[in-house]
DNA sequence: AACAAGACCAACCGCAGGACA
DNA sequence: CTGTCCTGCGGTTGGTCTTGT
């Protein structure tokens, strides 16, 4: 593995750009594109090294990248996807569109994590630091971090996606609707079939808004719950293990799927089994459990996508009313009221969370 | 007005890992 | 299979700006 020789060479210029090395490398790309970075000062005529320039072109040179204040929905992306996926700030990026990595790292550093400091609550585990917690807590708590995890990585394939299929170039979707989100991108760079049209989604929430999806129906989240989290009580801080409950997720997808067309380089069961389901959605499937058992006639299956199916998703909103009108019916209004007692207390704690966050904005004294 | 402290954020550093000869 | 090149990523630094005294 070879070290950029970047900070090892002498006679490159560090610090900050000024107008005039902005208006090169930006006139070089335009024209030419990036190519080798590390060939492009010499070519560009910069004193720079090819990190350097990828840096800035990457983190503020680029012509789609939003700058300025966060809005209150993006910050609650940005909350909501790092109790998922922790200090993973390109798979963060990767779900908030027109945002760096770097930006989104820099605004959790000096604003959210703060503010989340301010407020008691952990910003590394977002667990209230104080609150002394039952067994009982800490069980749904144990439950909720392994659903996390699965989550997590989901959104880590998506991430991983929506990169490769942009590298293959401009992207139709991307221009056609504008910044609606990885899902779109995802499909474009899965699907091979033709899709129906594909449902109206929150602008850059794509992933968050999946989570908005559907509820299970009361009666039969206990069960299913019981059957998951006895199936991955075995081990609970083991991805593998979830891949591996996952596979029977797989085999259910692939019997309901029958139209599905999974390139051959997807070999990989876990990748595999992510396309699939985006193969699922983008033809129409729904990936909640009910849906999938009337695919399969099969009660007992297991959904690979548990946030889901557990409704943390729900959780994790405030106010699905204000972002979500299209969903916020019955079927919220329902679950939340029937849902059990821990599990109540947990879309409490994240709902407390955003609404202590969304009431005390960035420029109150409070933080 | 002058200075200090804190906040902010662009840029850097170094490691990890994919691609390729 | 191995070594090198190159890019991507997360953590950190340090210069600049803002706020308080």
């Amino acid at each position: 593995m070879g070290r950029s020789p970047c900070s090892e060479k002498v006679g490159f210029k560090k610090g900050p750009w000024t107008p005039d090395e902005d208006h090169k490398l930006l006139a070089y790309i335009e024209q030419y594109g990036h190519g080798s970075w590390l060939a492009l000062p010499a070519k560009a005529g910069l004193q720079r090294c090819g990190k350097s320039c990828r840096l800035r072109w990457t983190n503020y040179l680029r012509p789609d990248i939003k700058r300025g204040r966060f809005s209150l929905q993006e910050e609650q992306s940005i909350i909501q996807l790092h109790a998922l996926l922790g200090n993973r700030w390109s798979v963060i990026a990767a779900h908030l569109s027109k945002r760096t990595d770097n930006e989104i790292k820099n605004h959790w550093n000096t604003h959210l994590k703060k503010r989340l400091t301010k407020l008691g609550i952990d910003p590394v585990t977002h667990m209230p630091k104080s609150h002394a917690l039952g067994p009982d807590q800490l069980k749904d708590i144990a439950n909720l971090n392994h659903m996390a995890q699965w989550e997590g990585a989901r959104l880590e394939a998506e991430a991983r996606l929506v990169r490769e299929s942009k590298l293959k170039g401009p992207n139709p979707f991307q221009t056609q609707l504008g910044s609606s989100g990885s899902a779109q991108l995802v499909y474009e760079a899965t699907i091979t079939a033709p899709l129906p049209p594909l449902p109206l989604q929150p602008l850059c929430l794509d992933v968050l808004s999946a989570w908005q999806g559907s509820w299970l129906k009361a009666p039969k989240y206990n069960d299913f719950a019981a059957h998951t989290f006895a199936a991955t009580s075995s081990s609970l801080d083991s991805l593998t293990s979830v891949l591996d409950i996952s596979k029977k997720g797989e085999a259910m997808i692939m019997n309901a799927g029958a139209e599905l067309e999974i390139p051959n380089d997807f070999q990989d069961p876990k990748e595999r089994m992510e396309i699939e389901l985006l193969q699922l959605q983008g033809l129409g499937y729904s990936t909640d459990h009910d849906d999938y058992s009337m695919a399969t006639g099969n009660e007992n299956i297991l959904l690979p996508n548990f946030m889901e199916a557990a409704g943390l998703g729900d959780m994790l909103f405030d106010s699905p009313n204000q972002l979500y009108p299209s969903i916020a019916g019955e079927n919220y209004g329902m679950v939340a009221g029937t849902c059990c007692g821990n599990l109540e207390e947990n879309k409490n704690y994240w709902n407390n969370i955003l609404n202590l966050v969304n009431c005390s904005p960035s420029d109150s004294p409070v933080f």
